[in-house]
Order: C-alpha cells, then structure tokens, then sequence
DNA sequence: CTTGTATCCTTCGTATACTAACTATTGCCG
DNA sequence: CGGCAATAGTTAGTATACGAAGGATACAAG
C-alpha cells in the first residue's frame, strides 16, 4: 500500500501532525499554566475544572470521556482537586458503583478568574490568524482525532486475543 | 482588552486549540506506539530516534531543541535509549561540557523498519483531508506554536525577577 | 592567572498520563 | 434464587515531562 507520503517525508518532525500537535499542546499549556498557578491551579486540574464549569455532578466515567483522559488519570486528577477543596464526591444512590462529582463554591469563584486568562492565551496563540483561520484549524484538528479515535475503537483490546 | 472570542467560548474544551492539540497529540501517540512497541520502542524513544535518524552526533542540547523537549526529559530518554542499546554517548574533546549522541548500527535498522508505521498513522490521521487541507493544518499548527514561542521567550524566567 | 559569568548536563522533586489487573456492585438469564 | 458477564472505580507499576537548583567546564575581562 503506497501512503500519502513516502515515508522519509515524515522523518522531519516538522512534517509531523504528531510532532507538531505534541508542541503547539506543551508550549500552550505552559503559557497558561504560568497564569493559572497564579490562582493555585495546576494545568492539570484546569482541565477537569474548566469541564466542570460546563456541569458538574457528572460521574467520573462521563468526566473522563469529556475531558479526554482515562480513568486512572482522572483518579488522579480528583484527589488533587479534592485535596485543594474544589470538587466535591458523591456517591449514587440508585447505583453504588457511581461517584458524582461536584464543584465546591470555591471552585466557582475560580470560573470567573481563570477563563479571561485561557482567552488571552487563545489571542496570542492565534495573533495574526483571521477568525476564519483559526476555525479551519479547529475543524481540521476534530476530523483528524475523529479519523484517530475510529481507529482505535476497530482495534481490539490488546488482552482478548482469542488464540 | 477584549478578546477574539468572549472567555465563555472556551469554556467548551471542543473550541480551545489547547484541548484539540492535546487529544489529537495523546491518539496519534497511542495508535503509533502500538506499533512500534512490536519492535520494542516506546513512543517517547521513536521520539529522538526521529530526530537522530535525521542527523546524529548533536549535542544534548541542540538535540532537545530539535526534539522539542526541555534537557530534563532528554536526559531520561537518553538513558533509556542507551539502555536499549540504541545510542552511544561520546564527550565532546574540544568542550568537554558537550556530550555528543550517535545511533548505533541496531538503531539505524529500525529506521527501514518504524518509519512506514509512522507514514500509515499519518494516513489514518488524515483520512478525508485532501493533500491542501493537510498542508494548511500543518501550516496553522507552526504559526500558532511560534507565536506561543515568542509569548515565552518575552517573559523572564520566574527566577530572575530583580526586586 | 583569577574572578565572575555563561553554558551544558545532571539531579531532585513533582505532575501528568497510560496499560493491566483488581474490587465492588449491578443487572441479566435461567 | 444463583451464577456470571458487564460496568464503575481503584490500585500498581511505569513512562513522559517539566521547573528549580547544582556541579563541571569554558570563557571573557581585568
């Protein structure tokens, strides 16, 4: 099977969707963390507040698919924003297997703080780009994650190999 | 100041380029390790050797540079990859604060071998992008890490604040 | 030549992230 | 009811990544 490119081509990292995601993902984070840390928040719980925001109450499975980590990450990630006294856990009642996560009103007070700092974090990163630009660049990062998650869903779980 | 877009719009991680990069970085790496884990390389390992296939006998830090890395995390893969017998260190005899890298003969079989693994996730990746589309997502991804490069090359180390 | 400063790499401590394997609970089906 | 597969969350172990600080070497200015 021929590829779109030969494969030397995607020897430069800068041909790299993979190389150049990873860069454009840790400067941004650095740059907002340095803001962020400022109020006492870590890039990591950012992430899982800034879905919060949006509703909370949701259980840890649902928040994990929301914000894009797995399940032992977000183990993680809860412990350290329940340490800080920012989210709340509780356990269903209908189903005991369940924990709801809650904001506390600390972590709402947060909201109004952090989000003008990601915006301006947004501004510099897209200076220069017209808005129509910056909307291409978002599509094409959705398709190419859809195309990447399709893949791993046909691919099956490393462990049930029937053979 | 106000902002492109109101702090609110971000708040759905699916508008922020900080989520997308991350989720896009985060599959792309999991679908690739996959395979080259077949040939016993971890993703962060493919990482430099990318780089080193390129060019080898750089320095620590030119190649952190190149990679895309800060020298605390090159010095943790570097020992790894040493460990697996895939690099060879030597000290620089002009400046004998240089440590220079070289592939040795194994790593430099793996190239023939991982590259088209990489060539077919691109594939994958952009599959229903046409070729401009691709280019421009490419293109987009560089302007917005440079101007985030600029944004922290103008801040001071947090160390050095004379007061 | 010696003293200060810059550079290169390392160490230390910590955060982020994952796979694999485990526990507890639920729901299904006979 | 009784077993058993599926689901939710956790633990264990490891890899990846960084900021801050430290040690060794080089270099420039006096």
């Amino acid at each position: 099977m021929t590829t779109r490119h030969p494969p030397e081509h995607y020897a430069r990292p800068e041909n790299s969707i993979g190389y150049l995601s990873r860069i454009v993902f840790r400067t941004f984070s650095r740059v907002l963390e340095r803001r962020t840390m400022e109020h006492g928040v870590s890039a990591g719980q950012w992430r899982f507040l800034r879905q919060l925001w949006v509703e909370d109450g949701l259980t840890q499975r649902e928040l994990s698919d929301k914000v894009g980590m797995r399940e032992p990450t977000t183990v993680v990630a809860l412990r350290s924003l329940e340490a800080a006294g920012l989210i709340r856990r509780e356990r269903s009642v209908d189903d005991r297997r369940k924990t709801h996560i809650f904001l506390t009103d600390h972590a709402r007070a947060l909201e109004t703080l952090l989000n003008p700092h990601n915006a301006e974090v947004h501004d510099i990163a897209t200076a220069g780009l017209s808005d129509a630009e910056v909307e291409t660049l978002k599509n094409l990062l959705r398709r190419v994650h859809a195309n990447l998650v399709d893949e791993e869903r046909k691919l099956p779980d490393l462990n049930d190999v029937s053979a």
